[in-house]
DNA sequence: TGAAATGTTGGGGCG
DNA sequence: ACGCCCCAACATTTC
């Protein structure tokens, strides 16, 4: 039997159910990638995310071509270009795993009604997170709303099934590359129509599971506290791998639960706590899947001020906040982090998020779009579910009042400005004293350490206090019929 | 996975 | 010795 394995966002060998399926059922397959043309010429994505993807897709071209299979790739519109592969090659069966972004669902009902006119068989598998929706849901049946709720009944569901990740095909396959035995370079990201861009996070397999069993050995132990440090390289950095699937969320989570089994500081605290957050993104997979409508609204009508109109203030605000020259040094290092390495720290998100939505009031969509733009790590349901978190808009219980307060954050995760003084060069001479608020140094200070502020360094956009009072004066207002 | 305002308690300085 | 005030430290409430 003759299998094309669709690869899509799981783009590894181990713990690959599309592909250990196809490996078992046939005798000849056929790997193939198609570049998503409307999605590139759209550039919905930043040059970090294509360089990126083309780093994962070489390693795992190597990696099967060690097998003796080509990786074959098109560039087009997917739904047609799987179809039109499949004749081509006329294959009997295309497998693939499954994706929970609605217009995915939508496509990939498209090509399976296509293959099936054609008499080619479609099968579908369940990767990208370790429970579907319909797996995990409360007493009624109904979509569990709640994190607290979800992560009961998730933990309960691993208890019950303990999934074990399946091992990568063997080197010696006994399949064979048949009609598609050649494959013509992968291409560069220039003939995509992207700049070449620096890589700050190794992408591919082998990088993935090399930073798993190093995250798992130390800083997983200490992660509770060690997460909240910005400065220090104390989370997992995974998130880019978990996008584009070089990496199994049930691999993680058994080698994290593994590790509590072995070696003499072990923390099962520390270990569930980070556990925690890939229960999170499910949680969030899940929320998308049950409510295909967030992905372009807010789940629920909040009593929130209204977001600054367009116009000029609001256009030099938000570039302001993009650019990360708000004069709040912990959101602006947040933001040029992300625009130099395409990954900001978790909790500098919090803050540059509440930032943009509480202190510049804009609304939080236009904030949710330029992190899709330039985090390696986008994925539509876990950026859609923290930016609606925040915005008090989300499924999860979450008042409008919740602001923070950036320099108190700052004070309190980077006191001794670190992470600030690497990303904001201008603010490095400047002591911990004044790094957290400079606009607050005196003119002799600001001489000193050669930082003027509105000349080397920005003042800053609004005065929080204001901002703050502003924020929670219209939103009363508004909760008044 | 807030922050600020408000309340409570207890120690110490001081008249 | 005593009450009074101040303030830090901590807890609770409110936005």
């Amino acid at each position: 039997m003759r299998g094309i394995v669709w690869f899509r966002r799981d783009l590894r060998l181990a713990d690959h159910p599309a592909l250990s399926a196809a490996c078992e059922e046939c005798d000849e397959i056929i790997p193939l990638f198609v570049f998503d043309d409307p999605l590139l010429r759209g550039q919905t994505f930043g040059p970090a995310c294509v360089g990126f993807m083309l780093g994962c897709l070489q390693e795992l071209a190597s990696s099967l071509a060690e097998r003796g299979i080509v990786l074959q790739w098109r560039r087009g519109e997917p739904a047609a270009t799987v179809v039109q592969a499949a004749r081509e090659w006329k294959a009997d069966v295309v497998y693939w795993n499954r994706d929970y972004e609605p217009a995915v669902i939508e496509r990939d009902g498209q090509v399976q009604l296509a293959l099936a006119e054609q008499g080619v068989r479609a099968r579908t598998f369940k990767d990208h997170v370790v429970f579907e929706a319909e797996e995990i849901r409360g007493a009624t049946g109904e979509p569990l709303q709640r994190y607290s709720a979800y992560r009961a009944r998730w933990w309960a569901k691993w208890q019950e099934v303990r999934p074990v990740p399946l091992p990568a095909p063997p080197p010696r396959l006994a399949v064979k590359a048949g009609v598609a035995s050649a494959a013509p370079p992968l291409p560069l990201p220039a003939d995509l129509g992207y700049d070449q861009s620096t890589l700050w996070i190794q992408p591919g397999e082998r990088s993935a599971r090399a930073r798993l069993s190093w995250f798992v050995k130390g800083p997983i132990h200490t992660y509770v506290d060690g997460r909240n440090l910005p400065a220090i390289d104390g989370t997992a950095k995974l998130s880019p791998h978990f996008r584009f699937g070089t990496l199994s969320p049930r691999t993680a989570i058994s080698q994290a639960l593994g590790s509590l089994s072995k070696g003499a500081r072990v923390s099962r605290a520390d270990v569930l706590t980070w556990i925690d957050e890939l229960v999170w993104r499910e949680f969030f997979q899940q929320v998308l899947s049950a409510f295909p409508r967030v992905a372009d609204g807010p789940f629920r009508q909040v009593a929130v001020p209204p977001a600054r109109e367009p116009g000029s203030e609001r256009d030099r605000f938000y570039r302001a906040w993009c650019e990360g020259r708000t004069g709040y040094p912990i959101v602006d290092a947040g933001m040029r982090q992300l625009n130099r390495t395409g990954w900001m720290h978790n909790r500098v998100r919090m803050i540059v998020a509440s930032f943009l939505i509480k202190d510049l009031r804009i609304d939080w969509q236009s904030g949710e779009r330029y992190f899709m733009q330039h985090l390696l790590d986008a994925d539509l349901a876990a950026n859609n579910g923290n930016w609606q978190w925040c915005a008090g808009t989300g499924t999860d219980a979450m008042r409008g009042y919740r602001i923070f307060n950036p320099a108190l954050q700052s004070k309190k995760f980077d006191p001794d400005g670190q992470y600030i003084r690497l990303y904001v060069p201008e603010l490095a001479p400047v002591s911990s004293k004044w790094i957290h608020e400079p606009h607050l140094m005196p003119v002799s200070e600001q001489e000193r350490f050669g930082c003027r502020i509105g000349r080397e360094y920005p003042a800053p956009l609004v005065d929080h206090r204001r901002a703050r009072e502003e924020y929670l004066n219209l939103g009363k207002q508004q909760v008044r019929p």
